[in-house]
DNA sequence: TTGAAAGCGCTAACAG
DNA sequence: CTGTTAGCGCTTTCAA
């Protein structure tokens, strides 16, 4: 057991006397906010290092009216697809010498506690939005009051103009299916949508019905199912079409999660991979090119939409400015899941 | 092109004027800390509703000296690992009706900004320090001056006792490596540590030690090499390994993201997995069951980890106290890469 | 049950 | 170049 109290730390003013200085100097040379004699600005240094003093936060925050944090809201923590976008946002938040602050919207925690938790602002000087983890009114209320948002793969409601980042789906999407459809010869190619409201799924679905138009395949809406983007809701989907002896030639996973859980249907119903059915994802993820087989799918650069998306918010932060719309173009990965390459068994 | 200027948020005055009442009745209500007639309270949040207040954090946080928030920090985030922990930590924290701030140590923004990044607490109530990510006189600092901290994955520096949470490597390493001996009659077992420091290396390394004393195998320092704990590292060193014709029953790549650049180097260099060579890794990744072949493994609580660790430091904080160790159990998972069950290609 | 008032530690005018 | 001082918005005694 381990047994913890509270002591005092060196404030601002202990610093002050200890240098023989007033406060406003010693916050000058700590903020660099004026010019200093050096003679002055050693002493300080010194006070600092020998009273081990570190600014209060929440006293500068504040005073200044700004917390030096970035703020960034999740629906809930999960897939693979996180990570590297994590990545991307620490990156450029360490980069600007900034903060990260993570909420995740806990659905059970939803409505309650929303006077105690602020997400409105406050505790950080904007806000990074990944998809579905805001209503469109918290968005309007936040925007209304000026709060710098920038969203991650979802474009603002109408007319909020908040600066969005996401990535090239449709094209990426088209691609893919018409690799599949050009070269490999498939026609019934059966697509899992992700999650209803998510604009991401939404391009990929277009996409794969611009692919089929392009060469005159009807739409069969039985080939769409939801496989939400991971691999358990993607693994009952498929498990359902087998059931009903649904025939395919390829699945479209909708991303490389639920491509995980694709495989793992289609093998466990004894099904080869790509002989008997191609399978192909979205995202390439780390995990992807180690399947089995290997998986072609559409690169997706996750951690620079990360980063760009941080960038961006900070730039609006600071200027009052940002792009409204930044898409990162993907790019499609032949492996071996569609039928190319060497495929083994 | 987006632009942004600021508005002003309603303040706890504007609330108290609006409602009739003191500020020091709208704290109270607001905070529940004292009783307040209901029908007073009622025209409080009303106040709240109508003009869409939200306490402002800072002076939450100056005035109560507590931030209502969990601080953690990370080398830098990287593998796969990572995504697990942080949701239990979420878990945690959210339920806790906290936030979650995180740093990432980036090198390269390491001594300068130390002033003006506090690291030290301030903006949060309490630190989980990751591995590696604090150096132990960083982490002195903080303890003396009391600052609630909890280690993860890592044991506190001689004679500092703040509770730390990990999991059980060496009896579970030990029961892999005994698999592969008992099981399947290796005896040349390579092992890829992970990085220098990383004490969850030097127990599976133990673990590792121990079963081959235990099978009477001589130890081998050549079998023995570095694999970081990632792909790429252990990639080459095991293509090292391939180079200068080292024989091989079996590797044990320290964890599953290094397995992953095991059988990469291994395929390549034509051996057949678990035929040739077997491969087994630590921590059961989700992507581990689905590497070609299945990956054997020990199965670390990854996720278990984030939450006990935040919930130890949610009660040190709260009540000063916590538990000095928690060692959470891992648990052997057969699959196929070891020799076992129904080995394909 | 409620209000008045004193800070929390810092930044940012404003003087000098 | 440096010091004084007025808040920032809230929590928390202390009185009433």
């Amino acid at each position: 057991m381990t047994t913890a109290g509270h002591s005092q730390r060196a404030t601002i003013s202990d610093v002050a006397k200890h240098a023989g200085v007033s406060i406003a100097t010693v916050s000058r040379v700590i903020n660099q906010t004026a010019p200093v004699a050096s003679e002055t600005a050693e002493r300080v240094y010194n006070a600092v290092a020998e009273l081990d003093y570190t600014p209060h936060a929440a006293a500068r925050g504040l005073a200044s009216n700004k917390t030096n944090t970035l703020g960034l809201l999740l629906p809930m923590i999960g897939g693979s697809y996180f990570s590297p976008m994590l990545r991307g946002i620490e990156k450029a938040v360490s980069q600007n010498g900034m903060a990260l602050l993570i909420y995740s919207m806990q659905t059970d925690v939803h409505q309650s506690a929303r006077l105690n938790l602020p997400l409105g602002g406050h505790n950080s000087d904007g806000l990074l939005v990944f998809t579905n983890s805001l209503s469109d009114a918290d968005l309007q209320r936040m925007y209304k009051r000026n709060f710098p948002l920038v969203l991650l793969h979802q474009t603002p409601p109408a007319n909020l103009n908040i600066p969005s980042v996401t990535v090239e789906n449709k094209a990426g999407s088209r691609k893919l299916v018409e690799h599949l459809i050009e070269v490999h010869g498939c026609r019934r190619i059966g697509f899992l949508a992700g999650p209803e409201e998510h604009e991401d799924s939404k391009w990929r679905q277009m996409g794969y019905l611009e692919a089929l138009t392009a060469h005159n395949i009807p739409f069969n809406p039985e080939l769409v199912a939801n496989g939400g983007f991971n691999e358990n809701d993607a693994r009952s989907a498929v498990e359902q079409w087998l059931l009903k002896g649904m025939e395919l030639d390829a699945i479209f996973a909708g991303d490389d999660d639920a491509a995980t859980g694709v495989i793992t249907a289609l093998k466990r119903a004894g099904k080869r991979i790509p002989q008997d059915i191609a399978v192909v994802g979205f995202d390439d993820l780390p995990l992807s090119r180690h399947l089995s087989p290997p998986l072609t799918t559409v690169r997706a650069p996750i951690e620079q939409v990360g980063q760009e998306a941080a960038n961006q918010l900070i730039r609006l932060i600071r200027t009052g400015q940002a792009t409204s719309l930044v898409i990162l173009p993907t790019e499609l990965i032949i492996r071996q899941s569609c039928g190319c390459g060497s495929s083994s068994s």
